[in-house]
This record gives structure tokens, sequence and C-alpha cells, in this order.
DNA sequence: AGTAGTGTTCGGCC
DNA sequence: TGGCCGAACACTAC
């Protein structure tokens, strides 16, 4: 379900319910009690990286769907909603998600520039962090929530293909130029993501991301867990690039 | 039909 | 104190 574009294809596909009062609320949650959010008006709905935020008033409901959750918009399925928010002509069904509630205002909360498809996104802001971290891999950098939100595994890999780095490198190792290639990457491959994902097509784009071989050398992919993060990485060790003093994975 | 994975948090253990 | 690791969570595509 994840990765942030998918967040914003249910931002987008939620925008109906925004001013409206939630009739009902219940769900499985344990975070907060659902009772909590009855009678109150949505005020907005947004987004920072792969968190999706129901804003109300004074207080604002964190979703995060992990690996397997799930949303139905006007529909149910078998499953107990961990949260269901009902309108007067809706409902919203969140299954198997993280709910946390917000009570402080999200600008204090949320670092908006370090989200990848956000008008704030800041790019020079990722360079200064990436330099301020010299040690972590290049994989691990990409999955960094403080550095580029919304980023996940299959962005990651598609990513470091497209700009021919080497998962492996150490982030201190990497010229200035690549690492500016890497931010606009995460940048103009999320907003591809979100393209093919609305248009069921996302798996067919992937050049990397489980592919047995690279399509620009036409020899195998390797195929490791790596980085602190500990998943699966797809590359080519032929065109992705290892900078000097690395240490080969 | 079983397995692995678009992710994160938490607690235990050095 | 803190970093690392595995478990938990809970669904579904292949």
């Amino acid at each position: 379900m994840p990765e942030g574009p998918t967040i914003i294809i249910l931002k987008e596909a939620v925008q109906a319910f925004k001013g409206q009062k939630v009739l009902r609320a219940e769900g499985t949650t344990k975070k907060l009690d659902p009772a909590l959010l009855n009678n109150r008006v949505i005020t907005d709905f947004k987004s920072w990286g792969k968190h999706f935020l129901i804003c109300f008033d004074t207080i604002t409901v964190r979703i995060h769907f992990m690996l397997f959750g799930s949303y139905l918009i006007n529909e149910r399925k078998a499953a107990i909603p961990r949260l269901s928010l009902q309108f007067d002509d809706g409902e919203l069904n969140l299954y198997a998600c993280a709910v946390q509630l917000i009570e402080k205002p999200i600008d204090e909360v949320y670092d908006w520039t370090a989200d990848v498809m956000s008008p704030a996104w800041d790019g020079n802001s990722a360079i200064r962090k990436l330099r301020e971290n010299p040690a972590m891999l290049a994989c691990d950098a990409l999955l960094n929530q403080e550095i580029f939100a919304g980023v996940g595994n299959i962005i990651k890999n598609e990513v470091l293909f497209r700009i021919h780095v080497h998962p492996g490198n150490l982030v201190g190792n990497i010229p200035e130029n690549k690492l500016a290639e890497m931010t606009e990457e995460a940048v103009n491959y999320s907003f591809d993501f979100l393209r093919w994902k609305k248009e069921f097509t996302l798996k067919k784009h992937w050049l990397a991301h489980t592919k047995k071989t690279c399509p620009r050398d036409h020899i195998p992919f390797h195929k490791e867990y790596m980085g602190k993060t500990n998943r699966r990485t797809f590359y080519c060790p032929v065109c992705q690039e290892l900078y000097q003093d690395n240490e080969a994975p």
C-alpha cells in the first residue's frame, strides 16, 4: 500500500469529505477512543511522506499504513476497520494501519521541507542533511524519512538505478553532483510513481526493483538485503558506480 | 498453498 | 546510554 505517492492518491480521493462532520467514528484502534472524533468537522486532509493526516480543529489523527495497511472509500470488506469515519453521504474505512493522535499544531511536528511530494520540499536542505551523515549508506539515506519523507523501497531501488549509483556507497564518498541528482530523482521518480500508479502501470515501469537483469548491461542484477534497514536492494554492479574508498558490501 | 514483502515501533540484550 | 536485532503487527500478490 504505502510509499508517499499512494498517500497522495488517498488524499485526493477523500477530498469530498473535507469540511464534513464525522457523524460516527468507530474502530479497533487502541491509540485513541474513536468516539473522541464524533461530531468533529474535518478541516483538512494533509500528508507528510507516508503519513496521512486527518485534521480537525485542534487535533490531528495520523494514519500510517505500514506494510499491509489498506483503505476503502464508501466500501467495506470482511475485516473490522482499525478506524472508520462515517459521514452524511459516505464513509472512510482504514484497515491494518497505525493510528496516532496528535494534539500539537502539526507545523510544530512536521518538517514539510523533507517531504519529497510537498510544495515545501527543499532539495538543498536534503543535500545538507546528506553531508551531515557521511557514514550513512546510500540505500539507507534514501529510506531515511527525515531526509526523504515518502521514499520507500521501490523508489530507493529505482532512484539509485536511474542515477547510476551503487547502493553500498557511503554518502561521504558520493560526488556532490550525484547527491544533487539523488535529491532531484527522489522527487522525479515519486511523481512518476504517482502517475504510473494512477494508470495501474507502476510495475510495468520498474527497471530495477524485483528485476533479474540490468536493462542497460543485460547482466544479472545483484539482489541483497542491504544497510541498517536490511531491505531488498536490486542493483547492477557494472553501471551503478561504487566510488573510491568504499567498502564493497 | 506458502512465502515474502511498497514499513515502523518496541523491548530486550549486550 | 545506546546501538543492534528480532518480534510484532496483519494482509495479499505471486
